[in-house]
DNA sequence: GCCGTTTTCGGCCCGACTGTTTTCAGTCG
């Protein structure tokens, strides 16, 4: 069994054990298993045979066996039996926000409820208000919840949601009571997707904030409206959360809502292991923490006032973490030796590869691209239109490919715009792993993008196998969206991505980091570990229309958060030292 | 179930809001 399948199958045995009301540090090891095995970069069947499973931090005994087992067998007994001791419907229920794992125990211990349908009956037949515990109110909740589940557990890709951030950060900051306001959570993280928007500001007085937060237009409904934290959720679906917090705790909390939450678990444990105990409230002595004897409530105490985020880390002995990096993904250790990397800044990319024109399925013509390019500051554009393969594209034969060509070389002559163009193609990757065009084609060209845009549905072998002989070719510079993946629409191909890196590795080759935002691909998990074993990478708009060309700076987010520095990324290099890699004159 | 510069046992992050209670459990992030 593949490494994919066997986290999930990790995450299900949590979700089990917690409807089955186990110990919750229990489901905590197996959710943390989970992680710690998808974020491994190497093949798993290597780091098995090689016995170093266990060396990896969340991954103890019981989890080493169990692994084992499915990626040997593809069979867990443990996993087996536990399934069967809980009906399917109890996991679903799980979706329906209000409801956790103690309240759906009980409406199936006590009135034997399996399934989502079962319990929305039970809910109009009045049964549930009656149970010890729950009321009219929760029944109605629960009622509702069924009915906007999908809109309730849907997430959003990372561009959409801060569209629908950024005039609701304006609205708090215009507010005369406001003194700062910021977005939080996983949109501040810069993920690829979001599930809510985090809005965090400061202030003395949070009622008229609450109100406007509360009453502003566009919203479908008002969740949560308390003193100092309001939920909303607005009419396309997303849900916002405001907190208000005195201005002495602002940059506290700023860390603690933007998480994420295991990067604050580790923060709180480290603060611990100085007798000191961290919340969004401050950093105060462990003694006095809450639920400790005589302790005082949060909310009646002042913690030493901070600057910002930087100092909360200093106290901590920590280097400034920045918010990309906060995943527990290493970067707890990286900072307190100081070793955090320098991250690729949006300004630090000199042009763009892989961009497409009318002639393909582009929606600008040559010249409209790179007058865009130009626009913004850029010192050259790679064209990569689509070949003939993808004709649902428009793709290009080997003819109009050269006369594209030509067409660029003249222009370069020209001189009419500051911006360079290389030429290219984004050429398919065919089944059985040769390309679309011959090598006398190919190495005519200033930068060849290889992709896979059909048959997709062979399994992760005959992928791998794909991408690996498509980096074996000399003339190849760099492999596009490495998976395919649309981001919350299409699950990626499956590929051996510890392979591929590999091969690319072997044969000088660049991987690119495809900027749309509905891709992100290669996935910014697997680049840290890559880059540090001399991956190149190019973050490349993938544009199909000129204002296209800004997703460059989505790319550069997601490079952040694989840790990327700006000498990790082919394009952040000058014109000159491009055209020396890519043997341009 | 995981983990260990005091520990191989006994911890494991912390607080707001809601709905149900009348001091708190459950859920959420």
């Amino acid at each position: 069994m593949e490494k994919a399948d066997i986290v999930d199958i990790l995450e299900e045995i949590a979700e089990l054990l917690e409807l089955k009301g186990e110990n919750a540090f229990k489901v905590r090891a197996y959710s943390g298993g989970a992680r710690a095995l998808e974020t491994l970069d190497e093949d798993l069947g290597t780091v098995i045979a090689e016995e170093r499973l266990g060396d990896i931090k969340g991954i103890g005994k019981a989890l080493v066996e169990k692994i084992t087992a499915l990626h040997e067998t593809g069979e867990l007994e443990y996993f087996d039996k536990l399934k069967a001791s809980v009906p399917p419907g109890m996991i679903e229920m799980l979706e329906i926000p209000g409801l956790g794992p103690k309240k759906i125990k009980k409406v199936h211990d006590e009135l034997g409820v399996e399934s989502i349908d079962a319990l929305a009956a039970a809910c109009r037949e009045d049964k549930i208000a009656g149970l010890a515990g729950f009321g009219q109110k929760t029944q109605e909740k629960i009622l509702a919840g069924i009915a906007n589940r999908e809109a309730y557990a849907a997430r959003h890709r990372w561009a959409d949601a801060e569209a629908v951030s950024l005039p609701i950060l304006e609205g708090l900051r215009k507010l005369k009571q406001v003194e700062r306001a910021e977005a939080a959570g996983s949109l501040r993280r810069k993920k690829e997707t979001v599930g809510d928007l985090d809005f965090l500001v400061a202030s003395t007085e949070p009622a008229p904030i609450m109100e406007w937060f509360t009453t502003q237009a566009g919203i479908a409904e008002v969740t949560a409206h308390g003193e100092t934290k309001s939920s909303i959720r607005l009419e396309g679906g997303m849900q916002a959360d405001l907190r208000v917090v005195p201005p002495a705790q602002f940059f506290y909390a700023l860390h603690h809502f933007t998480g994420s939450k295991e990067h604050n678990i580790r923060m709180r444990a480290r603060a611990l292991e100085r007798g000191l105990s961290l919340s969004e409230w401050g950093l105060f002595p462990e003694d006095t923490r809450a639920g400790k004897d005589n302790a005082p409530k949060p909310s009646e105490r002042d913690p030493e006032p901070i600057d910002g985020e930087q100092e909360l880390f200093k106290k901590l002995e920590l280097a400034y973490i920045p918010p990309e990096l906060r995943e527990d993904r290493g970067e707890l250790e990286a900072a307190e030796k100081d070793k955090l990397p320098k991250l690729v800044e949006p300004e630090d990319i000199r042009g763009v590869f892989h961009n497409h024109t009318t002639a393909s399925d582009g929606r600008a013509t040559l010249e409209e691209m790179v007058q865009a390019a130009q626009e913004l500051g850029f010192d050259y554009l790679g064209i990569a239109d689509h070949s003939k393969a993808s004709f649902q594209a428009n793709g290009l034969d080997a003819d109009r490919l050269l006369k594209q060509c030509e067409a660029i070389k003249a222009l370069n002559e020209t001189k009419q715009f500051k911006t360079f163009v290389f030429t290219g193609s984004e050429v398919d990757i065919l089944s059985d792993g040769s390309l679309d065009f011959p090598d006398e084609v190919l190495k005519q060209l200033d930068c060849v993008v290889a992709s896979i845009h059909a048959g997709m549905t062979n399994d992760e072998a005959a992928m791998t196998k794909r991408l690996v002989a498509a980096l074996e070719n000399e003339h190849v510079t760099m492999l596009g969206h490495m998976t395919g993946r649309l981001l919350l629409k299409r699950e990626g191909y499956p590929v051996n991505v510890a392979k591929v890196i590999d091969a690319a590795l072997a044969n000088g080759k660049i991987i690119e980091l495809n900027a749309n935002p509905w891709r992100l691909d290669m996935d910014w998990r697997h680049w840290h570990k890559a880059a540090e074993r001399g991956l190149l990478t190019s973050i490349n708009p993938d544009a199909h229309a000129p204002d296209q060309l800004a997703f460059y700076k989505n790319g550069v987010y997601a490079a952040r958060k694989g840790w990327l520095e700006a000498r990790h990324v082919f394009n952040t290099r000058s014109l000159p030292e491009v055209k020396k890699y890519l043997g341009v004159k």
